[in-house]
Formats: structure tokens, C-alpha cells, sequence
DNA sequence: TCCGTGACACAAG
DNA sequence: CCTTGTGCCACGG
């Protein structure tokens, strides 16, 4: 049988584009994850980039907004067109920006329940 | 099939 | 703290 399949109709293996998708579609409002923390979750914190892509790739049911890379900051660029758009989208969630458009991972990295530690902010 | 690009991360200085 | 260089993987032409 075809030993290769990938993402066919009859394999159930979701390929990494769908993995970003639900996992960043689990990040609640007023949280923001990081690249790395993503890849990592799905294996391979190298594949941070392809996660990028991923998100370029993501359907309207994924908040891509709420993915920023591990210092905090936004990718700031025309990821939707607008920046400052999407900026202002997390502070109306509540996360605060600084004046370099860096946010506090220490208060807003989100982390999947299974993965977290005992330790609450 | 090969090359270039990219919504990144990490190490070293 | 910042800057520079390198690595990994996938997609598009």
C-alpha cells in the first residue's frame, strides 16, 4: 500500500499547518505564544519559520494575532495589512504594549494546560 | 529538480 | 542590553 501518504484523504495524521492552527486556536483571549513555543509543542523548535507559514496560511478561525516570537514583540509587518491594526486588536484584549510594541511574555505566554507547570502568575 | 525567500530561534561577541 | 551570523523546514517559480 502507499506507505507515503500524506495529507490525504484517508491518513488522520493533521500535517504542521493544521497543528499551528489548533493550537494557536486554543489561545485564549488576552494571552499571547511565541513561535518557538509552538514548534516546540509540536516537536521541533526549529521549525519556528514554518510556523510563520503556517499562520500566513491560517483560515479566519485562527487568531494569528495572538502569535508573537519569543521577545515579545510582533512581527511588525503587513501580516494583515495593517500593524498598528493588529496591535491595537491585543490591547483590546486587555495585553499591554510598550512604546517599542513589546509585551510582557512573562504575563501574557500562554501555555497549554497539559504542559503547564503548577506555578500560576 | 534546484534556488530563493521567509509572520523565527539561538549562540557568540 | 544589542548586533551579527548560522540553522532548520516548507513553499513557490
Amino acid at each position: 500500500m502507499g506507505a507515503r501518504h500524506e495529507q490525504g484523504t484517508t491518513t488522520n495524521m493533521p500535517t504542521f499547518n493544521q497543528q499551528v492552527h489548533a493550537l494557536v486556536r486554543e489561545v485564549p483571549t488576552g494571552r499571547v505564544i511565541t513561535y518557538g513555543v509552538i514548534a516546540g509543542l509540536l516537536g521541533d523548535p526549529r521549525k519556528a519559520r514554518e510556523v510563520g507559514w503556517a499562520l500566513h496560511r491560517c483560515p479566519p478561525d485562527v487568531p494569528a494575532h495572538r502569535v508573537v516570537n519569543h521577545r515579545g514583540e510582533l512581527s511588525g509587518r503587513r501580516a494583515f495589512g495593517h500593524p498598528w491594526h493588529q496591535q491595537r486588536r491585543l490591547e483590546e484584549e486587555g495585553i499591554e504594549f510598550t512604546a517599542e510594541g513589546v509585551c510582557d511574555l512573562d504575563r501574557y505566554l500562554w501555555r497549554p494546560e497539559a504542559a503547564r507547570p503548577a506555578t500560576d502568575v
